[in-house]
DNA sequence: TGAGGTTACGCCTATCGTAATAATG
DNA sequence: CATTATTACGATAGGCGTAACCTCA
């Protein structure tokens, strides 16, 4: 499991189509397709229905989808936290 | 920035030494210096303080920990969503 | 036939482990 | 010299893109 991998579920959960969401991650069809596959497997829970007319969410993805979100916020606030200037010296090179 | 880099960091945290904390995960030092040392460059945050008796977390590294164990709980809690029994079909191959 | 998801294959990057190096006292 | 973190180098695994395939209506 990887945030990627989370990333990628919630895109295409969002758009309900691999073909769309890979747009939108600037990525192909292909390692999207197996991202959500690979993640599916980890877990050993079927997230999507696979339609003829895209990827439409199972019970159980709608219950990850929520947590997954929660996941990349959290890393969101991790990153800005840790970037919070309270007297910690800048490193060289940084961005400073 | 991955998970594993946060699960490294967190146990280097929390033993203040990457030698212990590379046996607690079961890798050798140099792969877990590499990642702390990427996880600063990528925040452009130093974390930690290096002494000769180890590894010291500085005031933006204890911020970062908070929040990193709150992203790794986070996980667990999406994945234990996930495998919640709430009519899914089982997939051919799981764990079952 | 058309739309959409999936699999096969090759390339590139990232990560790991062993060995060697630098800093501290 | 002893301890700890870091860098160099080669091997392995994972991810991406292009091309080809399967399924459904």
């Amino acid at each position: 499991m990887s945030l990627s991998q989370l990333r990628y579920f919630v895109t295409v959960a969002e758009e309900g189509h691999v073909g769309r969401a890979a747009s939108r991650l600037r990525i192909s069809q292909p390692p999207l397709t197996r991202q959500i596959r690979g993640l599916e497997d980890e877990l050993g829970v079927t997230l999507f229905r696979r339609t003829p007319r895209g990827m439409e969410l199972l019970p159980a993805g709608e219950r990850f989808l929520d947590a997954a979100r929660d996941v990349l916020a959290g890393v969101d606030r991790a990153v800005a936290l840790a970037r919070t200037d309270a007297g910690g010296p800048p490193r060289p090179g940084g961005r400073g």
